[in-house]
RNA sequence: GCCCCGCUAGCUCAGUGGAUAGAGCAUCUGUCUUCUAAACAGAGGGUCUGAGGUUCGAAUCCUCAGCGGGGCACCA
């Protein structure tokens, strides 16, 4: 058979039998989409298509004698399932034997069981969480964190080239207005209008005082751009020490200002301009897909609120003009072949923006994938410095700890508004789901500890046949789905769908050791040496995909609890 | 005004157009002399915001409405 570690799920090898199924049925042309998935009821089964329904009108035939067809003709691969007819449904009960074999693939397997080839080696870069590096990342920018980190962590599992990088802002308004601020404080000022006021602020003035020196020799200009470059290393320093904590690290941390000592965004825009989308309006550079077409179109069109400024009238470059040069990094310099984008909803108008320029550059827009997720408001309103409502991502991590924070993120949907209520989440770390999962694998470390010291000589071979209780055939059940969970989860890059996996093997795994509990000789560790080391393969198995299914979310695997 | 996201059990949330809509928490009832009770077994709890539409079939797709969140910069 084929072996687990290919990483090619039960689910896919049925549905290609099933298709094969129905194409021997005289499905000619465009197979449609016969939604295998898994079965509502488990009394119905494990899979389920509704192959009969959907092919009765094309068919001309009842559904009910189409899945009686279909499973009639069916070429079950390997024997995994045994095929029932019912009411225009094909439904899949995956066997006994099957289960077993799979425990023994998964066990000798290892972590790898579930991992594919499927991206083929792709070159895929992840640009996430890349705040102004001018003030300390809060609870807001976790979940950008922790959610980009997490699809790396699946894209490498799934046969990706991945990049981790993360673009820091050193040259934009915010990093200039940032480095004024610390000058001022340097020199007992206050910031300027719309500058920083927060107290690592003064501290920065302070070190950058220590640490600088003599700065009054320069040009004010000169000394001004010193402090602002030291200042934004000393905040890249701090957020890459605070994603460090949530087990996240870059590959890459590019600056805003190399795309410039590069010329890349001098290159796009002579390419822009060169092609027309770029004109030169009210003393400004403005990029507007539809400006070639404005002549004679009249002030309305000229006025588009399309439109983007590139250079700004007083001849300063916008964030805007250096993506132009960023998206020729990635996709011509650096030869990415898709970049995924992991930004906060509140960017969301900017989405199709980039793409129009990735276009209009001559790159293709489907390359670029921006994945948005909503925002973290506390519950107390809107985070604000100035309101004094502001939690920053350390201190969560501080209160809570690593692992509950990337689990009580990964946990939602990117589609959903977080309402963050830090008393709630303190007072609930301790019984936080992320322990449940935990605490699943931790007794499996034990249970395998204690058959150690019980049986120090067991056979090297399993006889997995003897796996024939429904918990233990429900924990290899679990095993059998993990890998359509992590192509689905790659595929539509929603990390969310793994811990929700997680839950479900982790209970399978606390009923399955709580049989042992209620009932003596259904503990892993029995007197019988054959039976022990059977279910031993069972616990092996559930633990490296349990430890794997952390391990993607970024969630530690502890050996006792 | 326009654009995006959400509205599912008391609360927080899952839910590729398919069968009787799920989980955690909370509430209630049981289970430790343990291979680890951070666990297990069970109970109650639903007009899937509302109204139309498409379909053999809609929580899911379309239209409209309501409520909540976010955006519509020569900030990023």
């Amino acid at each position: 058979m084929r072996t687990a570690g290919s990483g090619m799920g039960i689910r896919r090898r049925l549905g290609e039998a099933l298709a094969g199924a129905v194409r021997s049925i005289g499905v000619e042309g465009e197979m449609p989409d016969l939604e295998l998935g898994r079965a509502k009821d488990p009394k119905l089964g494990d899979y389920a298509s509704p192959a009969g329904r959907k092919l009765a009108q094309a068919l001309r035939q009842s559904p009910d004698q189409i899945g009686e067809r279909i499973a009639a003709t069916i070429a079950v691969p390997e024997s995994a399932a045994a095929v029932e007819a019912v009411a225009g449904y094909v439904n899949f009960r995956l066997t006994r034997e099957w289960l077993q074999r799979l425990v023994a693939e998964v066990a000798s397997g290892g972590e790898t069981y579930g991992a594919t080839d499927a991206g083929h080696g792709e070159r895929v870069q992840v640009e996430f969480g890349s705040i102004n590096p001018t003030g300390p990342m809060h609870i807001g920018h976790g979940r950008g964190v922790v959610l980009g980190d997490s699809m790396c962590r699946l894209l490498e599992f799934t046969g990706h080239g991945v990049q981790r990088e993360y673009y820091v802002n050193d040259q934009n308004t915010q990093a200039r207005r940032f480095g004024a601020s610390v000058w001022a404080r340097m020199h007992g000022q206050e910031p300027p209008e719309g500058g920083y006021t927060g107290a690592y602020v003064s501290e920065l003035a302070e070190m950058a005082k220590r640490d600088l020196g003599d700065l009054d020799a320069l040009p004010t200009e000169e000394a001004e751009a010193k402090v602002r470059q030291y200042a934004i290393a000393i905040m890249v320093e701090r957020i890459r020490e605070s994603v460090a904590r949530l087990n996240v690290r870059y590959d890459e941390w590019f600056n805003e200002s190399r795309l410039w000592q590069e010329g890349l965004p001098q290159l796009a825009i002579q390419r822009l301009r060169a092609s027309g989308f770029l004109k030169e309006r009210d003393g400004a550079l403005w990029f507007g897909p539809a400006l070639e077409e404005e002549d004679g179109l009249g002030e309305e069109v000229r006025s588009s609120k399309e439109d983007r400024v590139v250079i700004r009238s007083n001849g300063e470059p916008t964030y805007f003009a250096s993506d132009l040069g960023y998206l020729l990094s990635r996709f011509e310099r650096r030869h990415f072949e898709r970049v995924v984008e992991v930004w906060a909803a509140d960017h969301h108008g900017y989405v199709d923006r980039l793409k129009a320029a990735a276009a209009a550059l001559g790159l293709n827009p489907e390359r670029l994938v921006i994945i948005l997720h909503q925002m973290v408001n506390l519950k107390e309103g809107k985070m604000s410095k100035r309101a004094g409502r502001f939690v920053p991502l350390d201190e969560l991590v501080d209160r809570v700890g690593a692992d509950a924070v990337r689990y009580f993120y990964l946990l939602r949907s990117p589609d959903t508004t977080i309402e963050f209520d830090l008393e709630l989440a303190l007072t609930q770390s301790n019984e936080n789901p992320v322990f449940y999962a935990q605490y699943a694998h931790a007794r499996l470390v034990n249970v395998e500890a204690t058959a150690a010291e019980r049986h120090p000589t067991l056979p090297d071979h399993a006889d997995v046949s003897l796996l024939v209780q429904p918990w233990e055939l429900d924990v290899a059940r679990q095993l059998a789905f993990w890998p359509e969970v992590v192509e689905d989860a790659t595929r539509l890059l929603e990390p969310h769908r793994i811990p929700y996996y997680v839950h479900d093997l982790a209970t399978a795994v606390h009923r399955f050791y709580h049989a042992g509990n209620e009932t003596t000789e259904y503990r892993v560790v029995v007197d019988d040496a054959a039976l022990t080391r059977a279910r031993l393969e069972l616990c092996r198995a559930a633990r490296h995909t349990l430890r794997k299914a952390l391990d993607l979310i970024g969630v530690s695997a502890p050996e006792r609890m």
